[in-house]
DNA sequence: ACAACACCTGAACAGGTGTTCATATATCGA
DNA sequence: TCGATATATGAACACCTGTTCAGGTGTTGT
């Protein structure tokens, strides 16, 4: 590759801007408790306090991540009463979930 | 919820295995470096000092962060000589990148 | 109105992550 | 073989992230 080629590059590759969206929107689904509470709200809508004992965390910590998921409008919620009632937002995070799996499901 | 669907939820969620896999796939992908370089082996393949060049790191930095897309067999790489070329494994990062980039773009 | 309940939030602290810097390894040219 | 080039690696350090803990907000039943 030669110099021009470099420039080249440089303008096709992301912007930082798009590149820390990305990033931004990866990192939330890079933790362990959040893909176990998504996989929860998969199976079914539920309130705060079910899925703080269906994923073995405390009420706070779970209202923590859900806030983040929130952000990324990775689920939705309404109020019901005293409680509040969660869901998955859209099938996005599902067929994220499919198509990751088979990566990782593949042989070395 | 009665406590009854609660145990049959507890059992079809992700297990703590498998959610860490994700976790750490997905990580993976959480940092905005990485996002740069992706996309610039995305428009063809390149040896690490031109990548560095092209994202605008250290050529240190970017062989760290290489070890980490090949742990994860994102990247594959061959060596030429005293250079190490660098391309994307398949097309799974083009994918997933093209899903969530819909799901960004859509109004709030 | 008030106590109980369900959930949320901010601060603090521990553990994890990415960069830099110095150094090591590997290949080529002379 | 020796110096130059290209990449990799380990340790250190600054920054980020997720949990806990304490306390706050909103809602219901009496």
């Amino acid at each position: 590759m030669d110099s021009g080629q470099i420039e080249a590059v440089k303008r096709q590759i992301l912007s930082l801007e798009k590149a820390q969206r990305m990033a931004e929107f990866f990192g939330v689904l890079g933790d362990t408790n959040r893909w176990r509470i998504l996989s929860a709200l998969a199976v079914q809508e539920m309130r705060v306090g079910e899925l703080a004992e269906i994923v073995g965390m405390s009420e706070s910590a779970v209202s923590h991540q859900l806030r983040t998921l929130r952000v990324m409008r990775l689920v939705s919620h309404e109020r019901q009463g005293r409680n509040v009632v969660y869901r998955l937002q859209d099938d996005h995070i599902v067929n994220l979930y499919k198509e990751v799996s088979e990566h990782l499901d593949e042989p070395h």
